[in-house]
DNA sequence: GACCTGGCTATGGTTATGGCAAGTCAGGTG
DNA sequence: CACCTGACTTGCCATAACCATAGCCAGGTC
């Protein structure tokens, strides 16, 4: 069998369900294709609401709404900007919650990557700008990569335990 | 400016859409709610039709078409299993390319414990269990952890080549 | 051969996500 | 002061994702 293992009450899987799981929760905030393609775009360098629009490629209702959304979520920060001789406008910046979603994102390009893109293989390709060297996305322990078998999931409450 | 820095044509955000993303390709086959956390089923272990269905919160027919695409999209396979005195069933089993979206279902877990849980923290600790150690989703390079602004888009391919 | 059980399918309804098209609004330019 | 432009909003409509309830079916048990 390929899976974690699993801690304490966790091991038997018919006493318990997984109703605070930070998985679900995170998918409530991010879990639509827009959504996850401005987070793309932000990390591009993206800041403005019609770039946002046309580089991703949905409707302006649509980028208005996601862009409140992911606002309101803390993702990002509305700041003013000025260009010269243009009034005050409003620009979508990246906020550390907002960035700290890089790992999601790119695991999902590089998954994307093996596996959907057929003969042609990855379109773009990631390296550390400092040392030149190709950039992976990897679930690991100080150490070393650690695989599904290897991983051990521990309960951080008791059983039954009341949580918001 | 927070933001990947971007090579070649990509550097010119007015001349090019990401059209053959695999991040969207990515969301079209695990973009929802349930197929995520399916696959957060099946890491814990779960292989039953029932049991994910029971486990993961949604109804039969949500699991069914799920359970349908994600196979067809060769995430799982149906194994033929039979318990003693039992006629022969079928359990869904993850492939390879399953198991390869663990990064990103974790990253997304990482995330979610860091940002939305409040004051209650991580339900479930992540550990090597061959080490003992905590586990975690970075994006890196061989020698380090690599930050966002720090990493380097490369393109694969000519602007304006053809791609499927 | 009636019954049970795991593994689904069917029906009907709600909400979310998205597209297209058109309109609004504030403030700077000519 | 008419016009432009970036940043939205509004209206309408299609599809997808989900829920709840109920029903079906195959093959084993009693």
């Amino acid at each position: 069998m390929d899976a974690a293992r699993l801690d304490g009450f966790l091991a038997d899987r018919d006493t318990w369900r997984a109703t605070h799981c930070s998985i679900g929760k995170a998918m409530d905030v991010i879990g639509t294709r827009s959504a996850v393609l401005i987070l793309r775009e932000a990390y591009y360098g993206t800041t403005r609401f019609d770039d946002f629009a046309k580089r991703v490629g949905i409707t302006e209702a649509v980028a208005a709404s996601r862009l409140r959304e992911l606002t309101a979520e803390g993702l990002f920060e509305r700041q003013p900007y000025k260009e010269p001789g243009q009034r005050t406008r409003y620009e979508y910046v990246l906020t550390a919650k907002g960035r700290d979603l890089l790992p999601a994102v790119l695991a999902l390009m590089q998954w994307g990557d093996k596996y959907l893109q057929g003969e042609c293989g990855p379109p773009i390709g990631l390296r550390d700008d400092a040392t030149g060297e190709p950039v992976r996305v990897e679930v690991r322990s100080p150490g070393r990569e650690v695989p599904l078998a290897e991983l051990r999931l521990t309960p951080n409450f008791a059983e039954g335990d009341a949580r918001p």
